[in-house]
DNA sequence: GCATGTGAAAATCTTCACAGCA
DNA sequence: TGCTGTGAAGATTTTCACATGC
């Protein structure tokens, strides 16, 4: 195999296999063919196969793969081999809900902080997270976040995201529906539910 | 131009020209070149061009193109050009989080019920919708409802797809950790947020 | 001059077919 | 036999270059 660069769609599938994978193992499988996992994901297995072998052959001929050693390398890649750490701006509507979502744990992310600019919220505590004043952003800087969570309304989103960079953060997760600017050095991600529901209506069959 | 499907990358790109367009069209812009969107968006001037192009000759050559045809067009394309109706199933931190999200108006969406199994939840007001019974989903049927977001539990998410779809649903948006199984006919967007924030490490520059 | 629209080239991603190995 | 791994073919998408029109 040459070492090429991995594929970007090839990452993007990479949490999905993670997810599903770590289902097995949970559940006792120690080996898993591409055949099976397709039937679970949607994904074809030559697909599978070759997004696998972009890091690697890890497969058995005629057995499959060895589901644990297969979550240790994708984890390796997508770097969630370590705990990150990561601060949530905004505890609106949104906000709260995405500190209560019980998905960032299997990734081995950790929410650490959370800020707001509204009074009444700061010093509340939510699950276990203290609310900070926005003003407190720059002490991020002592604890080592590098990731930040962007839950505030549109208009505060690129002063709340220059808060964070100063901070030290290198990567964002946007939920602003507008893009924000950052220097080359920080990824940003952004989610736009919005964006998403607006192309169904497309794929729908007619009425 | 021959007559080609659009492609699927330009269908994701639309919602997000739609939304910027909007903008300037509140603004009184009357014209905006291909530049000028590439500034705010952060795509390719010739890439938008492209995309544009697949859906006939809309730009004046030195001038740019007429920002509100190209919105009526885009809207016409993506069957944004008339309300659509939509209920919501699972009214906890997530769901909450959605009835509020202001963004679905200007794509012109309406969630006109939404649905929950916990008794404390059910005849309480949110947006002025009351929450009812999940066992009232097929009153749906009734209200000429097209489109199911569902925001439960994974152990719910394909029983709750199942009863939407009997009701009528053809599109769902997702925001169950899983993928469920629905009919051919019905288009499922599935979001989930940890799988996007499990992408971010990988791009992050080393410490 | 300036900005669109488009064929052609380049890059990327998916699908296939099959050799190779337990 | 069953399943992986991969080169090659096919499909899709992006980028480029430039002719065309106001």
């Amino acid at each position: 195999m040459n070492y090429r660069k991995i594929p970007d769609e090839t990452i993007r599938r990479l949490p999905i296999y993670l997810r599903d994978l770590t289902g097995f193992s949970q559940q006792g499988y120690k080996n898993i063919s591409s055949k099976e996992l397709s039937g679970h994901l949607g994904i074809n297995p030559w697909q599978i196969r070759k997004d696998f072998s972009c890091f690697g052959a890890f497969g058995t001929c005629g057995v499959g793969y060895d589901v644990d050693k297969l979550i240790q390398q994708i984890k390796k890649i997508l770097k969630l081999d370590t705990i990150h750490k990561a601060a949530l701006v905004g505890v609106g509507n949104l906000g709260s809900a995405v500190l209560a979502y019980p998905g960032f744990v299997m990734y081995g992310f950790d929410i650490v902080a959370a800020f707001d600019n509204d009074p009444k919220k700061i010093g509340k505590k939510i699950n276990k997270i203290t609310i900070e004043d926005v003003s407190k952003i720059p002490s991020l800087k002592n604890k080592d976040v590098r990731i930040g969570i962007i839950t505030v309304p549109r208009q505060a989103s690129q002063q709340t995201a220059d808060a964070l960079v100063s901070a030290g953060v290198t990567g964002i997760l946007n939920f602003s529906p507008c893009r924000i600017k950052v220097p080359k050095k920080v990824k940003v991600i952004t989610i736009n539910i919005a964006l998403d529901l607006a192309r169904l209506p497309y794929y729908m069959p007619a009425r």
